[in-house]
DNA sequence: TAAGGCATGTAAGACGTTACATGATTAC
DNA sequence: GTAATCATGTAACGTCTTACATGCCTTA
């Protein structure tokens, strides 16, 4: 992280901290237990040790501090830091940043041959309900992001959303096809 | 993974023995190398202790095998694999699973506001750039695919390029909102 | 007063990756 | 003959998760 390039945690937590900074390391957390995506969970043990090492790396310094009788540590980003950060965010793109995504469910889809088709209905459902779940809740986030006048966090959500909807067609669109397939050949 | 769940390397290191087996631990590689997914580099690192640990829990079974004078080790999966590989893929699903899938690119575009207006411009355009090659050579495997009649590869793959689409067009769609966006106030 | 959120950290472990080391076979 | 591919492995390391430990503050 020093000379190397920043991981995506720590390339998210710098864009974190420039945008809601200066904050503690829990506030950073808080981030990852809002988010719909599941790449990150904003463990104590991932967060603590991260924001340290890049404050010795110079790109984020902190201050201590006191709310009430509560002490806690505030973070803001150096300019070192934000520089960093521009070229964490810019292209060139790596292979992986542009590359298929990967899909949990699409790569369940690729071994269905191994279920009776009555579970193979089932497994479609399923994926199904639970993509409108989460569809639901990201148009939530969507009207909360609105309401609250966070541009860029709309323009993303709307990605997520469109990604959702595509898996939803997805499901759908090859529903007859599953059902019916490789039931003797593994697909 | 005795008792607990599969990881996804796991899961998908059983289906590919399953779908393809018998098959030695350098065949299961190739699966990963040929992949437009960067989730997993098949690295020999990952996958040589981790067939080990699947025979260990009886998932897998190997002979050793001879092809002239190469020696090599053949691993099928076995009864309790098979099994275990229909728990995997089977509902329920995680939150993981069904929740917002990770886009580094989508990722990135909360923190756009970092960035001058014509870096926003060349940071959409040359994710687009990107995205439109991976789309052709997912194209070019949906062919093969086609070709070979693999049919639930072809029906993957019609997701994946169903994604890629919607992350073509949601590109495409706020391309003017980001250029504009959040000039002094970190969007 | 109990629950839950705010706040900071550490220890152990799981799970990958990169890099290395070795050797046989095939295609140019 | 030499480069690429097939083939098997190990060692060191990075990075994140889970689980634990502690304490303050607010609300019901």
């Amino acid at each position: 992280m020093d000379g190397h390039a920043l991981s995506e945690l720590e390339g998210v937590v710098l864009g974190v901290v420039w945008k809601f900074g200066p904050c503690t390391p829990h506030a950073i957390r808080s981030h990852f237990f809002a988010s719909r995506s599941a790449r990150f969970s904003g463990s104590a043990g991932a967060i603590y040790p991260l924001v340290a090492r890049l404050e010795r790396a110079a790109l984020l310094r902190s201050r201590s501090d006191r709310l009430r009788r509560q002490r806690r540590r505030l973070y803001e980003i150096t300019p070192a830091g934000r520089r960093r950060l521009v070229t964490w965010i810019s292209p060139p793109f790596r292979d992986q940043d542009v590359g298929a995504l990967h899909d949990p469910i699409r790569t369940r889809v690729y071994f269905l041959a191994a279920l009776p088709a009555p579970e193979r209905r089932r497994f479609l459902g399923d994926a199904e309900a639970g993509l409108r779940r989460t569809l639901d809740l990201m148009k939530q986030d969507l009207a909360g992001y609105r309401h609250a006048g966070s541009h860029l966090s709309v323009l993303a959500m709307r990605g997520a959303i469109g990604l959702a909807r595509a898996q939803l067609r997805w499901l759908a669109a090859i529903h007859d096809d599953v059902v019916r397939a490789g039931a003797r050949d593994r697909g």
